[in-house]
DNA sequence: ATGAAAGCGCTAACAC
DNA sequence: GTGTTAGCGCTTTCAT
């Protein structure tokens, strides 16, 4: 069943019927109705390629993410889905698994698909990769912290400063042994956090322990192991900044595993405020990042791009959010830990 | 740069570009080894829409899903993915909502898209309308209970055998009063759920209550609700079988919220053993499914259907795996609810 | 308002 | 082993 049975039996030729599909502005109200019952009683379904092959769009955008069983990714993507749904677009999702050479096989599909555009998520790209993106003329968004400033416009959150906060927190409720404990997120991301928790330990004048910044694998699995490695130091820190809601879960399991009491011996701060995150024991206090906003802003910016592609760029847009320090029991509080000692 | 530039490059015809693009066997090592230098060089990319259009295949698949927010669903998402990548298929998720027409409105853009197959999970299509797809020469496979039992292939746990797993347990623990929160997956998993529960109960002469059977929005903020009606009973149940790990996380929120404590005062079993559900206190005791498994096998059916679409479907396949109970520390023992009374 | 016809870029049957 | 060429199904320009 194709475009021309249907201009047989309507009696017009194809250029008509593909004009009650394109155009129907054009088309005389009563050979439209006729045309428009064949289409339906026929249920034909126009050839996807064949329009492709014409219009060149795909009302597609890939979505790129690290990991599709962290709930902060999945938040990000259904704010992104939400306004694709809005504009009739479909996603590709690649699930790229914190694999840079996954990233770049998923990326090359997406370019041979020709989707109208694609938005990356915390992105293990290197600034040269994603030009290459740009140059094949698909529009490439990203949601989170990156290097390429000028290249792409970015929606991100700033790690350095919802580190300070955190750390912050801890230093105002009596805590100075303070570890951070990050993924394998994109460098940048952890160098910030590093940055400002630093900062906040040397206001207060904390030398900083290289042994408390560790690295693990952004799941669960690696804040626990992250906060044995912490509890295995001679010197072990009485507050951990897991720089994921994640992480922190990893943490304190590992904590209720070895009999330690958070917030009582051990503070534990997350980021993200993955909606799990208050229904732990304790719940967790963590650095709120609107997440689904982030997705629906990143989406929109990759939208203006997509429908005024043929705009001179004026100035690549840069949204940053902002992250709230949402306080729940994970952490404990001054007078608590007054009265602990 | 289309494949006649190449072709033009290297001075040969069309074809044989077209050749080492799709039966490099067939083609003089020489000349094939020169058209491949050219293809790196100018960065050729096939044109997608051209190629299907003579070949008819999408190397895509789609993911028909509830809701992506629910790491049920995920776990299951991320089985599939993973053999669909080893197969170099992409896929286009598509999160539904819980919404039937939204589900429709999916899949017609997935037929019109031509994908070369649908993994439908929990979905809420009739029989008549899965038959259209099929209709269309796409291959379908279910994953999760349903009632189209000989039109396509289904991957499923039993789950009135889960459910029955389930009330047993409450009832070697010595609680009898048992209530049972279900949410808008398909109906029939929910009546078999409900099958199973009574069953249990009548087996030890327990007269069923239809007031402790009750149906809420598939999430915690449902479960917490469902919490809530059960607690305003006149007469409350002691023990809640929810039917999905987020069910229960919201029981156990709500009984958090109202003082109530579990296992306790009154005991919870959830349904799914989802990654979080030994991370919630006290750690879920759960019917554990099988979710990467499932995902997994579905994909492979869907394979097997794409890979021999033209041999005579002699039977559908209708696989079902098996469930387990896995006991932690939501539901009270036997020996401790003894101490109990 | 409608039709004829030229492509879009590729694959594959057929010829050599 | 390689080239010629006829489509695949659609959109759109150019006529009328």
């Amino acid at each position: 069943m194709n475009i021309r049975h249907i201009a047989e039996k309507a009696g017009v030729s194809v250029a008509t019927v593909s004009r009650v599909l394109n155009h129907p502005e054009h088309v005389a109200p009563a050979t439209k109705a006729k045309i428009e019952s064949i289409i339906a009683e026929t249920e034909y379904i126009p050839n996807w390629f064949a329009r492709g092959l014409n219009l060149n769009k795909t009302g597609t955008i890939g979505l790129v993410i690290p990991n599709m069983l962290n709930p902060e990714n999945m938040e990000i993507v259904k704010g992104a889905e939400d306004v694709a749904q809005q504009k009739d677009y479909i996603s590709l999702l690649c699930n790229v698994e914190n694999d840079a050479k996954k990233e770049n096989k998923y990326i090359d599909n997406l370019i041979k698909r020709r989707v109208d555009g694609i938005l990356l998520i915390s992105s293990l790209l290197s600034e040269k990769e994603v030009m290459a993106i740009i140059a094949q003329g698909i529009p490439v968004v990203h949601v989170g912290e990156t290097t390429w400033n000028d290249s792409v416009p970015i929606v991100s959150i700033d790690s350095k400063d919802a580190a300070y906060k955190a750390t912050t927190h801890f230093l105002e409720t009596g805590v100075t042994k303070i570890g951070i404990l990050y993924g394998e997120t994109p460098e940048v991301e952890n160098n910030r956090k590093i940055k400002g928790y630093e900062k906040a330990l040397k206001e207060e004048k904390i030398s900083v322990i290289k042994e408390y910044e560790i690295q693990v694998e952004n799941t669960i699995e690696g804040g626990y192991l992250g906060a044995r490695k912490f509890m295995n130091l001679p010197n072990p820190p009485n507050a951990i900044f897991a720089t994921s809601d994640l992480l922190a879960f990893g943490v304190m399991d590992a904590m209720k595993d070895g009999n330690i009491s958070v917030p009582e011996q051990v503070a534990v701060i997350g980021f993200g405020n993955i909606r799990m995150s208050n229904l732990v024991e304790p719940k967790l206090t963590t650095v709120e990042k609107p997440l689904h906003k982030m997705g629906v802003v990143g989406a929109r910016l990759l939208f203006d791009l997509i429908e005024g592609k043929n705009k001179p760029i004026e100035e690549v847009k840069n949204i940053q959010l902002q992250s709230k320090l949402k306080i729940r029991k994970s952490c404990g509080h001054k007078e608590r830990i007054g009265e602990m000692f």
